[in-house]
DNA sequence: GCGTTCACGC
DNA sequence: GACGTACGTGAACGCA
């Protein structure tokens, strides 16, 4: 059947309007309704190349239905000014695009898209009308007559009206007519809402039939109904849509013609749509393309204030309450939120912002109090109506929270949101903005050269505002821009349910910290020194000569040059000194041993007990990480400053120092580690049969896999090498390694090596085949996702290069697998989250580290603790593989036992 | 300031 | 002959 698509014009220049962010040409004028409408009606036509295609408007002038009454429409407020002047370009897409348009005096579009359908139903074509707008759901009928709303991409067929609506689109005017419709000024009958008006029709069919028998209706309802006959008869004129409007139905006008080109680039050109000249446009350059790609067109506008006095701030804090959303960006003094004082506050509203100095230097202008400002805004950062959007809002939280003031409802990261959308990104805001928005938010030359030295607090004024609005305004703008996208690429579910809450729980774990005994750290540290002391004299008389042992470069000449010692590997630049190389010449000699002892300590002392040391005269006892939730590209976290997803633990000296993390007086830690998540995530993926069963059974999984590389019976006992050399092949298949490597990493020859990868993937054929049939998908692709939806593109795979095309496979075989991971990980912290929030437990969740979870747990909720971290983790989410968790208590975090 | 090398975690 | 295991943070060196 032939194909007719109808957009209602009116309907989606609105929709486009609000959402997308203020955008306008280099002169100044704002586009952003009309481009938003262009790129609709060219997605139709190359989605849908449907045979025929249409756009109606309504007529902008009164029409019949305010004969009937005269308030209808009465209550909508007047357009803004911005819009009005985009509806004729509405109009002017159109027709660059070869779409006729339609409008008839006295009629609205509405009328005129039932009047088309009518006639389309007639000629046998099919109707399918784009808009948001659910009025026009009257008129579905199957096969016949469709509703598409591109934004949420339903199409509306006689079903999924009913779905929604629980009546049939016939029934949809009788339930607007009984109800009303606020938008509209439609009364209906006052005192009967959707619930109502659904029970009545469903149980008489239609309002005819209500109205006919309400004085049997029983109780208030009958009433009500009895009382409000006359305006449900005048509401449901009112909704009736006129299928008799007088449409000039000439098909031939309606074709959907084949792109214009010259007529389309011209309108592209005059409004500045660049990506879509680069698109549609095959004569443009590729280097005006390439141009085009980002900042389409158009230039955020935007306004910038500095308020001081009260009485507006309260202004500003009256509009925030009727828009129900603001942008924020704190300034702090400090680059740590946690102990940093606020200098200023930038709050953003659409495309306005505000600075509010607070705490600047310069005494000389006037600011406003941290308290009046606490007293005007804090219910608005409080109110869980007012959704919270901004760059970084974790920061936000974290500083509000430092000084008492809650932040709730925080409803759109823009920088989680990038994250979401291509996790390989540059997510921070100077790129954002310049990306997406054609202006520089968050550039620190707003501050002067020395910035970075100079405090924000003794910066000026302007400067700050600048620069702080620029972010807060940027983020709103982004906000609009990120919604659609995440809407339309289906990342809700990972932006809104996973991402986003996190960001409280993050924010919690950094504030609680972890505490530190630092007199046991300090006596430690002094061990520690003392022990490389007396290596560094042997390693300097074993060389006779001092030299820098921390230098690879020194060393190298020593080892090489002096002692001619026979060279293993080499770097860029000279000889590798790494591990490996040590330890292979550790066999013949003993300076390359002592090498190897003194780096250890080096790299303890260096990187571990010092800034630890420094970090708890900056903070005191207890140490405060950062969480990074926008940096890696698989969707795991990252801890710095400092980072505690590091801390050694597989060596002696290791152990000691996790000694020196301890649990509060009158508390205990538990940790609970996710056993084999990896391996878990791939035997889910590849189905392969055994690795599903060994997980089922519960066994070893290396153990398991030696016995069946290796053809090992279960009666027989397992040489501990060969369970070593499955734990390698194991981690080898999840990061894509090659037999080379695995050679390496065993010292065996290459031949072995390969004869236990072939070993493997003759036993594990489920897994062969999966690796090669992701591949090939994320080839196809362009991406690879989690079980969640978390995407990550890999253009790699389609280079020439053959080491790049490794490295893209390598990535398409380990994003499944550890972004899954880390995905069901961020689930079991939101789980356990909540239950210790609904239980009002004091108990902490400290750290993250991939697939652990450190708890600081008072004693007395120990047993309920141990339970709730089990069962949440367990059952996170459901795999074909049951997901498996060990826990250990103690009170420091190097001796923590198994639970018995 | 920046690239290189090394080493810690999962 | 080069290459060779995913994802990170961070210290130290040495050149500019």
């Amino acid at each position: 059947m032939q194909q007719f698509f109808i957009i209602d014009g009116n309907a989606y220049i609105h929709r486009a309007y609000h959402a997308l962010p203020p955008l306008t040409t280099s002169s100044g004028f704002q586009v952003n309704a009309v481009y938003g409408f262009t790129k609709l009606l060219l997605k139709i036509k190359d989605k849908f190349n449907p045979d025929f295609i249409a756009v109606c408007f309504d007529y902008p002038a009164k029409n019949f239905r305010h004969e009937l009454f005269k308030e209808y429409k009465a209550n909508r407020k007047p357009l803004d000014e911005e819009l009005k002047l985009q509806m004729p370009l509405a109009r002017e897409a159109a027709f660059a695009l070869s779409i006729t348009n339609l409008e008839v005096k006295g009629y609205e579009a509405d009328d005129l898209i039932s009047a088309l359908a009518q006639l389309n139903k007639q000629n046998e074509i099919q109707t399918i009308i784009v808009t948001g707008d659910k009025d026009i759901l009257q008129i579905v009928e199957d096969d016949k007559i469709l509703v598409w709303d591109d934004s949420k991409d339903i199409m509306f067929d006689e079903k999924k009206v009913e779905e929604k609506f629980l009546v049939t689109p016939k029934q949809l005017a009788d339930i607007l007519a009984l109800k009303g419709d606020s938008s509209d000024n439609v009364p209906g009958i006052t005192g009967i809402g959707n619930k109502t008006a659904v029970k009545l029709i469903k149980e008489f069919e239609t309002l005819d039939k209500v109205l006919a028998k309400a004085s049997s209706i029983k109780g208030n309802t009958g009433k009500l109904i009895q009382a409000g006959k006359e305006q449900a008869i005048l509401s449901r004129k009112l909704v009736e849509l006129n299928r008799n409007a007088p449409v000039d139905y000439d098909l031939n006008n309606f074709k959907n013609e084949k792109l214009d080109i010259e007529k389309a680039s011209s309108f592209f050109k005059k409004y500045e749509f660049k990506s879509l000249e680069a698109k549609y446009n095959p004569n443009t350059s590729s280097y005006e393309s390439s141009i085009g790609q980002k900042a389409d067109s158009v230039k955020l506008k935007y306004s910038s204030e500095i308020i001081s006095d009260p009485n507006s701030a309260r202004e500003i804090a009256n509009f925030i309450e009727t828009e129900k959303t603001v942008s924020l960006k704190t300034v702090i003094s400090d680059g740590d939120s946690l102990k940093a004082s606020i200098v200023g506050v930038s709050l953003s509203i659409l495309n306005k912002s505000f600075y509010f100095p607070i705490a600047h230097a310069d005494i000389t202008k006037s600011q406003i109090s941290f308290n009046e400002f606490k007293n005007i805004f804090a219910p608005i950062l409080a109110c869980r109506k007012i959704k919270k959007v901004g760059y970084d809002l974790k920061q936000e939280r974290n500083i509000y929270k430092m000084v008492g003031v809650e932040v709730n409802n925080l409803y759109f990261d823009v920088m989680l949101a990038d994250y979401c959308l291509d996790p390989s990104k540059q997510h921070d805001i100077l790129s954002l903005s310049q990306e997406e928005l054609a202006i520089i938010a968050g550039d620190n030359a707003y501050l002067g050269k020395a910035s970075k030295k100079i405090s924000f607090a003794d910066s000026s004024i302007e400067e700050t505002a600048n620069y702080a609005n620029s972010i807060s305004v940027a983020s709103y703008a982004l906000y609009k821009l990120f919604a659609t996208q995440i809407e339309e690429k289906k990342r809700n579910k990972l932006f809104f349910d996973m991402e986003m809450p996190l960001i409280e729980i993050l924010s919690e774990m950094e504030i609680a910290g972890i505490k530190i005994d630092s007199k046991l750290l300090h006596k430690f540290g002094k061990e520690i020194a003392f022990e490389q002391k007396k290596i560094e004299e042997n390693i300097f008389k074993i060389a006779g000569e001092e030299f820098n042992i921390n230098s690879p470069k020194q060393l190298s000449v020593v080892l090489f040059d002096k002692l001619n010692l026979p060279v293993q590997k080499k770097t860029k630049i000279g000889y590798s000194t790494d591990e490996s190389v040590l330890k292979k010449l550790s066999q013949n000699y003993e300076i390359p041993r002592e090498i190897l002892n003194y780096r250890e300590l080096q790299k303890l002392k260096s990187t571990y007990i010092e800034p630890i040391e420094l970090y708890c005269s900056y903070y005191g006892d207890r140490i405060h990480t950062v969480y990074n939730q926008a940096v890696t590209v698989t969707g795991r976290l990252s801890s710095s400053e400092p980072n505690l997803q590091n801390i050694p633990i597989k060596s002696e000296y290791g152990k000691a120092f996790r000694r020196v993390f301890i649990a509060e007086e009158g508390k205990i830690f538990i940790s609970a580690d996710y056993s084999q998540i990896d391996l878990r995530a791939l035997a889910h993926f590849s189905n392969d049969e055994k690795l599903i069963s060994a997980f089922k059974n519960g066994e070893d999984i290396h153990s398991a896999t030696a016995r069946e590389i290796f053809n090992i019976e279960k009666t027989q006992e397992l040489p501990d090498n060969l369970r070593y050399a499955a734990k390698s092949i194991n981690f080898g298949i999840i990061y894509g390694m090659s037999p080379f490597g695995l050679s390496k990493q065993l010292g065996i020859s290459l031949g072995k090596a390969k004869e236990y990868i072939e070993g493997y993937f003759q036993k594990y054929a489920g897994v062969k085949l999966w690796m090669k049939e992701i591949v090939e998908r994320t080839k196809k692709d362009g991406y690879v996702s989690t079980l969640f939806g978390r995407v990550r593109y890999v253009p790699e795979l389609k280079s020439s290069g053959i080491l790049v095309k490794n490295a893209g496979e390598r990535i398409a075989l380990n994003m499944p697998v550890q972004g899954t991971s880390a995905d069901i990980i961020k689930l079991a912290m939101l789980s356990i989250y909540h239950e210790t929030k609904i239980n009002n437990l004091k108990s902490e969740m400290i750290l993250q580290i991939h697939d652990d979870l450190l708890f600081e747990v008072p004693l007395n909720e120990k047993s309920l603790m141990l339970k709730i971290i089990k069962n949440k983790m367990e059952n996170a989410v459901p795999l074909n593989v049951p997901l498996s968790v060990t826990i250990k208590t103690g009170y420091n975090w190097g001796d923590m036992k198994l639970l018995d």
